[in-house]
RNA sequence: GCCGCGGUAGCCAAGGUGGUCAAGGCACAUGUCUGAAAAACAUGGGAUUUCGGUUCGACUCCGAACCGCGGCA
């Protein structure tokens, strides 16, 4: 077992559609319920979801809904405009703080989402180095090719020049940033704040495509597509639109008639299933998760889990 | 029925004038990930409709069959 001294976290992930929100509230129902075998006074949900922080995105990301979340608090939810640019660092700090805020309550907190990136910065406790993104700086070395900036990477850091994948500009200027604020790009530390108890939703692949595409149907009959105008006339950027990709993205590009209804909604049911296909392999690579086909086992790996600490 | 055009991977598609491994895109599969992550990237397997002929050698030329498209009747 590994050291106990950290307090318990648990996790609930999985790809899109696979029915986390769901399984949450349902194991949160439940441990509010059965509070008294466990050491704390109930339960508070985090959102590891990297596109519910934004206000105004409600349909295209599934948010929960306040009857919803039948009377558990949620975090992390609509917390950023969705002009404001957002980052896995900010998400990192004010997630460590709400679960800091949770834990005095003397209550356990649940992560729940589907954004890796966003999911491990927390359970491996990344410590970023403390340099936000100059984008004046990103602009301008967005001009260059990626073989130059490479070249300019090497002269600073010749060991993650490297090692970086050669045609990810977006990365290469990433570390140029970093490089020029360190001199090389520092190496990230690794600082666990959680024992952590990872359940992850077992689907297979036929299941889950089935559930996007109904999934998909269901959110265009919310008014998806409203959504997407009202945060165009909001101010949001066509460009922006895009980089938030899937929905966002497809609606988009349908609504300057880029695209006809049929080419959105095929390229928006493949795009969703190659992001579930994305975070499977973040999460098929972990070897702790376990995997969960249902609430009933869910149940018992937490109690499993909770029971261990004791 | 006749004439024309076309038949290259699951789909779209390049391949003047015959000669090592037949572009590319999508899909599919696998993966990368350290302040844009629903983003941004990488790697991989798979094809010349069939049958004859010409030729040292045919995806490429000729003929036929089959299939598709257009036109004429």
């Amino acid at each position: 077992m590994e050291k106990t001294n950290l307090s318990q976290l648990i996790v609930i992930l999985g790809p899109t559609a696979a029915g986390k929100t769901d399984l949450s509230i349902q194991l949160g129902q439940y441990l509010n319920k059965e509070k008294e075998r466990f050491p704390f006074a109930g339960i508070e949900i985090i959102s590891a979801d990297s596109r519910q922080v934004y206000k105004g995105m409600d349909v295209g990301t599934g948010k929960i809904t306040k009857e919803e979340m039948k009377g558990i608090p949620h975090h992390l939810i609509d917390i950023v405009s969705p002009n404001k640019k957002f980052s896995v660092a900010q998400y990192q700090k004010k997630a460590f703080s709400a679960i800091e805020t949770i834990e005095k309550k003397n209550k356990l907190a649940l992560l729940v989402g589907g954004s890796p990136f966003y999911i491990y910065s927390i359970v491996e406790g990344w410590t970023f180095p403390p340099l936000k993104p100059d984008w004046d700086l990103r602009k301008n070395l967005e001009k260059k090719s990626c073989s130059s900036l490479l070249k300019i990477l090497q002269g600073k850091d010749p060991r993650r020049a490297r090692e970086i994948e050669k045609k990810n500009k977006r990365r290469i200027i990433r570390a140029i940033e970093l490089a020029q604020a360190y001199g090389k790009v520092p190496i990230i530390q690794k600082n666990k704040r959680y024992q952590t108890l990872l359940l992850g939703i077992e689907i297979t692949k036929e299941v889950l495509h089935q559930r996007i595409k109904k999934r998909l149907s269901k959110r265009f009959s919310q008014g998806m597509t409203a959504e997407v105008k009202k945060l165009r006339e909001a101010g949001l950027s066509w460009q922006r639109l895009e980089d938030f990709g899937l929905e966002y993205r497809w609606i988009a590009r349908y609504l300057q008639k880029k695209v006809n209804y049929q080419t959105m909604i095929e390229g928006l049911q493949k795009d969703i299933e190659h992001f579930a296909k994305r975070q499977m392999t973040w999460f098929k690579k972990d070897k702790r998760i376990k995997w969960i086909e249902d609430f009933e086992a869910a149940r018992q790996e937490t109690i499993k889990f909770l029971k261990d600490k004791k």
